[in-house]
DNA sequence: GCAGTTGATGACAACGATGACATGACTCGA
DNA sequence: TCGAGTCATGTCATCGTTGTCATCAACTGC
């Protein structure tokens, strides 16, 4: 039945017997409009079943119920998840989300963020490549919030966790355990985040009196077969880690599967981020509660309470911080001595 | 530098000396302008660094270089690495991708896809909660692509596994280990796929005479809760199951983990649809290899060939089916009868 | 009973781009 | 040499909506 163009305002007008505007004002639910004219209205704008346009009101109003989220990759899955509460939060009030992957390459970044402003986003949602990805770019004031990473933009807002401190916990929990020779395993430090781990891991060691070895830091971990190599370089070393703690949840990917195709799940792990059957593993994976679902439901409410209330007032200050933990799973604990055939099953 | 509103096309065709439509031809490679025009414009249109402005374009030309994607929920790791595909395609002919989550609530789903048909997307790539989900729906003339499920639109393609025939193929594949008693967990039967799947399932049992027992055959297992209680009254049954096909990946991703709490890593297992640390587990999880990225690419490419090229020209059928594959790893090998202590190691 | 206020409504232009059609300068073949 | 056909370009209206300003009736208070 309902066939080819939907209803225009016009329409919508016609059918009520008032003029377009008057239709344009009751849609836009300005109170300078009689009772009975606007229930006639809307009763003509059930009856045609009519939609207003988003272009046409966006060209004329200058926005859109739209936002913009710039990922580092659709496809990661602590992105995903990220994504999916954005997505889940502001479908309540009615905006719709235009997703772009940047992977991490600063022009491609760049052009997408202004093509969401020039498509009128009323928002965006970035993750940032770097601290100053957005610099220069002409943002018309709109409201930007940062994921994950901290970003700089004209009235912008961060939603982060804090990496140096989550990082150095990691890091001291296993030398809680012993170990002295804790390799850091990372992606490469182009993001602050990865960098803000490091130090974290840095401050860890001092703290302990440790001498960081450089041996055994590896910001080099890119993809899954790189991954790998350093695996292998550091277990062949002389005096090879007995503990890794890994800086973010692809590497961790990565590390997994090698410990286990090289039958070395004697070495400690913690991870920074949880990742599916990390808890089913043998042993269960250790790591810091780095939770893409709270993050993208703090980041999308902040970016919200700015949209919609339409108040510069920013709720929460330039940087909001997320809090996460530790999980205790068991790879986390190993020892660093293992014990000495005491007891098989201490329990 | 770059401030407040971008430069128009009026703005361009100032600048080089034209009239504005001819401005217009050239950004849209009109053939009929002259060559040194044609530079002077383009030189215009570097300097005042314009942009189209695509809400406008979209009102007046009634398109818009955007694709919406109607998944069922976009945090699924199935779902983000299809989405990501898709994404990753469509960017190389600048398009963007508007994507909404429908959480399998038919209202919704039809919803989103008016509003994306309302916004004036090129086309739609959607993974239906049901075979007619698009039905009565105006959309236009909109080319429609549906995902990992057959649907209903008209001029629509599918691109889809073969459910039943991989099913079986599991299914078949535990029979030949020995197993008989052989429990099917699943989703709710909303969804075509997960239908088909059980089509396969009965299908393989039928063929090797064995008489299916509907204590073993489970489509209830919608969360990890729900898994976590049937897995358990399974394994407490009379004649409990030797072995599990799990059809879709998030039911194993709840599956592996109350194995794993149950001890019961014995029970053998094959899961319709690869997952993170599959192949890491122990035993690893033999799957079949329901690839998004696979699917994903498909979609995109057959959508991009029908926005493209204008040619109504529908490339391949309206079915298309994408090849997967099992993957030994361990778990699905798991013999029936465990063997007698032969030897611990056969290497 | 009248100026001044308020409230409801409408006419019109504009947002930035493109489609239909028109124009004027060529070229070409008979 | 001229009409037809091509080519490059321009004029104008239009997509569907909203902002600005005008209109006009009813109501206020003195």
């Amino acid at each position: 039945m309902t066939s080819s163009k939907g209803a225009t305002l016009r329409d919508v007008a016609a059918h009520a017997g008032v003029s377009i505007k008057t239709a344009s004002r009751v849609l836009n639910d300005d109170p300078r409009v009689a009772t009975d004219t606007r229930a006639a209205v809307t009763a003509s704008m059930v009856t045609l079943s009519y939609q207003p346009d988003p272009a046409a009101r966006s060209l004329r109003a200058g926005r859109d119920r739209t936002v913009g989220v710039v990922v580092e990759s659709i496809g990661d899955v602590f992105v995903a998840g990220l994504v999916a509460q954005i997505e889940r939060v502001l479908a309540e009030v009615g905006y719709q989300v235009l997703v772009a992957s940047s992977y991490r390459e600063r022009d491609r970044e760049r052009a997408i963020v202004s093509n969401f402003v020039q498509r009128r986003c009323a928002g965006l949602i970035v993750m940032p490549s770097s601290h100053d990805a957005l610099q220069g770019l002409p943002l018309r004031d709109l409201p930007v919030v940062f994921v994950d990473r901290e970003g700089d933009a004209p009235s912008s807002q961060s939603v982060v966790v804090n990496d140096h401190k989550l990082a150095k916990e990691a890091t001291s929990h296993l030398i809680a355990q012993g170990h002295r020779r804790i390799a850091l395993m990372s992606d490469v430090l182009v993001v602050d985040t990865t960098r803000h781990r490091h130090e974290g891991y840095l401050e860890a060691l001092r703290d302990a009196g440790i001498t960081p070895d450089d041996r055994l830091i590896r910001a080099e971990c890119i993809d899954e077969p790189r991954v790998f190599a350093v695996l292998d370089e550091l277990l062949a070393l002389d005096a090879p880690p007995t503990a890794i703690f890994s800086a973010n949840t692809r590497v961790s990917l990565g590390i997994v599967p090698a410990l286990h195709v090289a039958g070395r799940t004697d070495v400690a792990m913690v991870a920074f981020g949880d990742f599916p059957m990390a808890a089913s593993l043998k042993p269960a994976i250790t790591v810091i509660d780095h939770s893409p679902a709270r993050i993208g439901e703090v980041a999308a409410r902040t970016l919200m309470a700015r949209l919609i209330e339409s108040s510069d007032q920013r709720q929460g200050g330039p940087v909001i911080t997320v809090p996460a933990h530790l999980i205790e799973r068991g790879s986390g604990e190993i020892p660093a001595e293992p014990p000495r055939r005491k007891s098989r099953n201490r329990r």
